[in-house]
RNA sequence: GCCGAAGUGGCGGAAUUGGUAGACGCGCACGACUCAAAAUCGUGUAUCGCAAGGUGUGUGGGUUCGAUUCCCACCUUCGGUACCA
C-alpha cells in the first residue's frame, strides 16, 4: 500500500479539529507548561517558508511535552498593529482593518496545512477592542504610577502625592503647576525628543525608512525635529532587567546584547568652567566620563551638535561654520552619525578650562558624541579612545600619554589597566586607584559627583499613525492658570479616561495621510479632534509586551486575565523566537511584566524563563548588475534621480566587477556588444534621441528567482514590479541582459533575508502540496540547527521524503500490512532503545535536525533487519509522532489503536538493551590513528596498556621500547606518545 | 562605528564535557532490477598520491599527549543599533 499524504493528511486534520485534540484548560492534576512562539505580525505576502521554522520547533517541543505528562499551553495570534498595513492604505485606501484580517486568514490557512497543534480557542488579535482595551488599561496604571526608589517599585502616583502634600509647598501649587511636576515621576509621560521630520511627506520617518540621509519613498530631505511625544520610563527599571538576566535560561549572547544596551557604567560628572573672549558662559559644560581618572589628558571637549549651549559657545567668527555643520549634523540618523568614518567637526571658538591643569582647552563640536548619552558632552581624552585620538589627528590638537600600559603587555586602549603618568597627584597610580582619587578631588572642589549612567534611554511611546492604539488621553486647556509646558507651544494637559470608557475605539478617518501639520492621521477625524483626544497611537510593542499574560484568559471581559488562571500558567516556560528581538520586544515585555508584578498584578518578575532563538531561513536573490544604458543629455546631467526611458544593459556580478576595474575580457566585451546593438535598433525603431553611454553608478535590480527565459513574458511583468516596488532607477522594459546560449539571464545569486520586496520568498504551501506537511516539517528541521540562520534550498527535500516513504515500508508492502506481533531480537530492541533515548535527549536540548537523522538510522537498520514488529514500530511512533503528526496518527490507527497518539506516554528507555561490554578503541601514536583494538570496558589501565604495547602496529612505532606516556581515555581512546 | 553571532567536502550539516573530523541527507559515479524509463535496492564518494604516506575544520600564531572545540590577533558574512516587525 502506498503512502499517500495528501489523503492522510486531510483526513487527520479534520478529526483532530472535530474533537478539539489540542484545546486545553487549566488542570491541576497535571503539571503546566507554558511554550510560546513570537506572534507574527500578518503581511500581506503571506508566510514563507522561514517563518514555520520556530513555529515547527515549539510545535514538536510542546508535543513532546504532552506525551510526557504535561498540560500545555501552546497558543497562537497575530500582532496586528503595524506600518506595512497603514502603508498600503496610505497608497489604496483600504482600511488596515481589512488587509490585516484578509492576512490573518491567510495566514491561518497555511499555518493549518503544517498541522500545528495550537489551541485557536485562545487566538488573540491585537487590533481588536477587546485586546487594546487592556492594553490601553496599563497605560493608564503606567501612567498612574511613578517608581519609588525606597521600596525600589513602582507605586501608585497617589502615594507619591501624599508624599508631596507633607509639604506645605505643594499645596500652594496650581493644578496645571501640580500636573507638571507629577508628569515629572509618571511611568507613562511626556517629554519632548527629536524625530525625523520629512517635510515633503508631512510626517515622521522610522530610521528604517530612511536611505542615505533621504526618504526612502521619494528622497526627500529629511531633519531632526523636536516633538512632544509620550515616554515610558523604563530606566527606573535599568537595575533590575540587568540583574533579572543572571536568573534566566537565555544564551549567554542574548543576555549580553541586553546587558550592553542598557549599558550600565560607572563614572563621574564633572564641571568645566567656560571661557569665550567674546560672550560670557555663565553655564558649566558638564561631563559625563567613565574614565575621570585621565582628566589630565583631557586636552578639548566636544559637544553635540543639539547641545543647550551650542549657540552661547559659537563665537562670531566660527557662526557661519556652526550653522553649516549643524545643518549637516540634523540631516543624519544617530546610526549615520556613528558610523560615519571621516572624522567631522567644528570648533565652537570658544575654549573650557581643565582646572586640574589649568589649561584653556578648546569645545568643539562632532557628530560622534550624541544628545541623548550622558550629558550630551564629553572630555576628549585623544590618548584613551580611540575616536578622540582620530579627531585630535585630524584637528591637529594636543595628546597627552596619561597611561602607562608597559607593564600589561597585550592590554588594549579599552582595558582600564595601567599606571598613571603626566598626571600631578596621581602619578604613580593603578587606573582604578587613579578613579577614585580623582573623583574624590572632583567631589572636593565640588565640581561634580560620582555618578551611574545608563546608555538605555526611556522608550519612546508615541507614533504618528493611524494603525494602532489610541491614547486613553484627552487634552484639557488650563489656559493662563498654567504655564505651558517646558520648550512647548501648547498650554494644554493630558488627563487619562476612567478605565470604564475603555476601550476608546480607533476612529474612521478620511484619509491615511498624516495631517500635513506634523500631527498623526487620527487629526483628519473632527470628531476626534472636538473631544480632545490624543492624536498619536501607541508604538507596535506595545501589545507585544503583555500577550502572553492574555492567552491564559483570552476571551475575559472584566481583567486581562483571571488571577486563578495566571497563577495557574504561571510564567512561559519556554519562548521561541528571532534573536533580532534581543533589544526590542524582549525588554519592553519583560519591563512591562515587571511593572504588573509591582502592582501585584501577576506572581511573576520575569516573563520568559528559557528562550530559544531560532535562526533565520534566507532566501536566494538573483541580481544583475547595470554596465549600460542610453540616455539623453538632460537625464545624464540629473543621474542621481533619473529614472532611464530606455535600454540598459544588465551583466552579472562578476562581469561587472571586471568592467568597473577595467578588465573586461574578449567573452564579456562581445556579450555587451551584442546587447548594445540590440539596444540601437530597439531605440531606431522608436526614433528615441541620446547617446550610448557605460555608466558609471552601481545600479542592481532583483529578479524573481524563477524568471530565466527573459524573452518569456513573465520576466517583463516581474521586471516591472521590481521597478515599482524598489522605485528602480536602473531598468525599465527595455532592459537587456547577458543570456547564455540558452538565453537563460544570466544572474548573481546572493543569500538574503527572505522577503517579497526581494523576490526570493519560497511559499510552504507549494513545498507541501508535493511532499506533504509531515515531510515539510521534517525538512525544515534537517536543515541545520535551529539557532542558526541558513538560505532555503529543497534539493535535500528528497532525502526526507524518501525516508518517510521507507518508513512507511516498515508497515506496509506491495502485498499490504506487514507488522507482526512476533517477539523482537536483542538487535532490534537496541535499535529501538538507542532512538528513543537519542531523540528524548535531542528534544530535551532542541537539537531537531540530529533527531532527524537518528530517525533515519533507525528507519535503515530496521531496514536491514527486515524487521516489522509491533513491539518494536509501536514505541516508535510515538518518538516521531512530535515531528510527523499525520504519518504516525495513521498509523498509529492502523496499529488498532483508539485514542490519538498525540495523547499517548512516551516510551521508557531500557538501558538493558544498550549496556555494551566492549569498546573498539582508536590507538594513536603522538595524536594520530594507527590502530584499532577492541578491549572489555572492565580492564585497568595496566591492562590496557600491557595489551596495547604488545600489539604489532604499536610495536612497530614503539621498537618495542616503553613510551614516553601512555594515555588511556575509557570508553574513548588510547593515545601513546614516543 | 558599536553590540551579538557564524565560518567544516561539490552542497545542507555531524562531532553533546578537549579524545577516531566529515554521522545523516543531497548531489555525483558505477552496478542490480527493467524491452526501456521512473521508482526501488546495492557499492563508492574530503583532498594529494600507484602505494606507503602526507595534507585538511575562514587566516596567522599559541596552550596541550591530543584542538572544529580553549587563548590571542585578523578576515568575511549575517542580525541589532532605539518609529520595520
Amino acid at each position: 500500500m502506498e503512502y499517500k499524504f495528501t489523503d492522510i493528511e486531510g483526513k487527520w486534520k479534520k478529526i483532530w479539529e472535530e474533537n478539539a485534540v489540542y484545546k486545553v484548560t487549566e488542570d491541576a492534576s497535571k503539571p503546566k507548561y507554558y511554550v510560546l512562539d513570537m506572534f507574527p505580525y500578518p503581511s500581506g505576502a503571506g508566510l514563507h517558508v522561514g517563518h514555520p521554522l520556530g513555529y515547527v520547533a515549539s510545535d514538536i517541543y510542546a508535543r513532546y511535552k504532552r506525551l510526557k505528562g504535561f498540560n500545555v499551553l501552546h497558543p497562537m495570534g497575530w500582532d496586528a498593529f503595524g506600518l506595512p498595513a497603514e502603508q498600503y492604505a496610505i497608497e489604496t485606501g483600504t482600511h488596515p482593518a481589512l488587509t490585516t484580517d484578509v492576512a490573518i486568514k491567510r495566514y491561518r490557512q497555511q499555518m493549518d496545512k503544517i498541522g500545528f497543534s495550537f489551541d485557536w480557542s485562545r487566538e488573540v488579535r491585537t487590533c481588536e477592542p477587546d485586546y487594546y482595551k487592556w492594553t490601553q488599561w496599563i497605560f493608564l496604571k503606567l501612567y498612574g504610577s511613578w517608581y519609588n526608589t525606597e521600596t525600589n517599585k513602582a507605586e501608585p502616583i497617589e502615594t507619591l502625592i501624599a508624599k508631596f502634600s507633607a509639604n506645605s509647598d505643594w499645596n500652594t501649587k496650581t493644578e496645571g503647576e501640580k500636573q507638571r511636576e507629577l508628569m515629572n515621576h509618571r511611568l507613562a509621560f511626556q517629554s519632548y525628543s527629536e524625530v525625523n521630520w520629512c517635510a515633503a511627506l508631512g510626517t515622521v520617518l522610522a530610521n528604517d525608512e530612511i536611505k542615505d540621509g533621504k526618504s526612502e519613498r521619494g528622497g526627500h530631505p529629511i531633519e531632526r525635529r523636536k516633538m512632544r511625544q509620550w515616554f515610558l520610563r523604563i530606566t527606573e527599571y535599568s537595575d533590575r532587567l540587568l540583574d533579572g538576566l543572571d536568573k534566566l535560561d537565555w544564551s549567554d549572547a542574548m543576555k549580553e546584547m541586553q546587558r550592553n544596551w542598557i549599558g550600565r557604567s560607572e563614572g563621574a560628572l564633572i564641571k568645566f568652567e567656560v571661557q569665550s573672549s567674546k560672550i560670557k558662559v555663565e553655564q558649566p559644560l558638564e561631563v559625563f566620563t567613565t574614565s575621570p581618572d585621565t582628566i589630565f589628558g583631557a586636552t578639548f571637549m566636544v559637544i553635540a551638535a543639539e547641545h543647550e549651549l551650542v549657540e552661547a559657545l559659537t563665537t562670531p567668527e566660527q557662526k557661519a561654520e556652526v550653522e553649516k555643520y549643524i545643518a549637516y549634523v540634523k540631516s543624519r540618523t544617530d546610526v549615520e552619525r556613528q558610523q560615519e568614518k571621516k572624522v567631522t567637526g567644528v570648533f565652537t571658538g570658544s575654549y573650557a578650562v581643565n582646572s586640574f591643569n589649568n589649561e584653556n582647552i578648546p569645545v568643539y563640536i562632532a557628530e560622534y558624541v550624541l544628545g541623548g548619552y550622558g550629558t550630551g558632552a564629553i572630555m576628549a581624552v585623544p590618548a584613551d579612545d580611540e575616536r578622540d585620538r582620530k579627531f585630535a589627528e585630524k584637528f591637529g590638537l594636543k595628546v597627552v600619554e596619561v597611561i602607562d600600559k608597559s607593564m600589561y603587555p597585550g592590554a588594549t586602549i579599552e582595558d582600564k589597566l595601567g599606571k598613571m603618568i603626566n598626571s600631578d597627584f596621581v602619578n604613580g597610580m593603578e587606573v582604578k586607584d587613579a578613579i577614585k582619587a580623582v573623583i574624590a578631588e572632583v567631589e572636593k572642589r565640588g565640581i561634580g559627583e560620582k555618578k551611574v549612567n545608563y546608555k538605555q534611554r526611556d522608550a519612546g511611546y508615541s507614533r504618528q499613525r493611524y494603525w494602532g492604539e489610541p491614547f486613553p488621553i484627552q487634552y484639557k486647556v488650563v489656559g493662563e492658570i498654567d504655564p505651558p509646558f517646558e520648550g512647548g507651544e501648547t498650554d494644554d494637559i493630558p488627563v487619562p479616561l476612567s478605565a470604564d470608557k475603555l476601550p476608546l475605539i480607533l476612529p474612521e478617518v478620511s484619509s491615511y495621510k498624516p495631517s500635513g501639520d506634523g500631527r498623526a492621521p487620527l487629526a483628519n477625524s473632527e470628531e476626534w479632534v472636538k473631544n480632545g483626544y490624543e492624536t498619536d497611537t501607541m508604538p507596535g510593542y506595545a501589545a507585544s509586551s503583555w500577550y502572553f499574560l492574555r492567552y491564559m484568559d483570552p476571551k475575559n471581559k472584566n481583567e486581562f486575565a483571571a488571577k486563578d488562571k495566571i497563577e495557574y500558567w504561571q510564567n512561559v516556560d519556554i519562548y521561541f523566537g528571532g534573536a533580532e528581538h534581543a533589544v526590542g520586544h524582549l525588554l519592553y515585555s519583560r519591563f512591562w511584566n515587571m511593572f504588573l508584578y509591582d502592582l501585584g498584578l501577576v506572581p511573576f518578575e520575569e516573563p520568559f524563563k528559557k528562550l530559544v532563538n531560532q535562526g533565520m531561513i534566507q532566501g536566494r536573490s538573483s541580481f544583475v548588475y547595470r554596465v549600460a544604458a542610453r540616455v539623453t543629455q538632460s537625464k545624464l546631467d540629473n543621474i542621481e534621480s533619473d529614472e532611464y526611458e530606455s535600454p540598459a544593459i544588465f551583466v552579472t556580478r562578476e562581469i561587472y566587477d571586471r568592467f568597473k576595474e577595467n578588465a573586461l575580457t574578449p567573452n564579456d566585451i562581445a556579450s555587451i556588444k551584442a546587447k548594445e546593438e540590440e539596444a540601437n535598433a530597439l531605440l531606431n525603431g522608436k526614433g528615441i534621441d541620446g547617446s550610448f553611454k557605460l555608466t558609471e553608478p552601481l545600479s542592481i535590480i532583483m529578479l524573481n528567482e524563477y524568471a530565466h527565459n527573459f524573452d518569456d513574458e513573465r520576466l517583463v511583468v516581474d521586471l516591472f514590479k521590481v521597478n515599482d516596488v524598489k522605485k528602480s532607477r536602473c531598468g525599465n522594459s527595455n532592459s537587456l541582459f547577458v543570456a547564455n546560449e540558452n538565453g537563460d539571464c544570466l544572474t548573481t545569486r546572493e543569500v538574503e533575508k527572505m522577503s517579497k520586496s526581494k523576490y526570493n520568498v519560497v511559499n510552504p504551501d507549494d513545498v507541501i502540496e508535493k511532499y506533504g506537511a509531515d515531510c515539510f516539517r521534517m525538512f525544515e528541521m534537517f536543515l541545520g540547527p535551529i539557532e542558526q540562520s541558513k538560505p532555503w534550498d529543497d534539493k535535500g527535500i528528497s532525502g526526507v521524503s524518501n525516508f518517510l516513504r521507507k518508513f512507511w515500508r516498515l508497515f506496509y508492502d506491495d502485498k499490504g500490512w506487514k507488522v507482526s506481533d512476533a517477539e523482537p531480537s536483542g538487535a532490534e530492541y537496541k535499535v529501538l532503545h538507542k532512538t528513543i533515548k537519542k531523540i528524548a535527549e535531542d528534544i530535551e536540548r532542541l537539537n531537531f535536525n540530529t533527531s532527524v537523522s537518528a530517525f533515519m538510522i533507525a528507519t535503515n537498520e530496521l531496514g536491514g533487519l527486515n524487521s516489522s514488529k509491533k513491539k518494536i514500530l509501536e514505541p516508535l511512533l510515538i518518538c516521531l509522532a512530535p515531528f510527523a503528526p499525520f504519518i504516525t496518527e495513521e498509523l498509529w490507527s492502523a496499529l488498532g489503536n483508539k485514542g490519538s497518539i498525540h495523547t499517548a506516554a512516551y516510551p521508557k528507555v531500557e538501558e538493558k538493551y544498550l549496556t555494551e561490554s566492549e569498546f573498539d578503541y582508536p590507538v594513536s601514536i603522538n595524536g594520530k590513528v594507527r590502530a584499532q583494538v577492541k578491549l572489555s570496558l572492565d580492564l585497568t589501565a595496566q591492562e590496557v596498556e600491557k595489551q596495547v604495547l604488545e600489539l604489532e602496529k604499536i610495536k612497530q612505532y614503539t621498537n618495542g621500547a616503553a613510551p614516553k606516556k601512555f594515555i588511556f581515555v575509557k570508553g574513548k581512546i588510547i593515545n601513546v606518545v614516543v
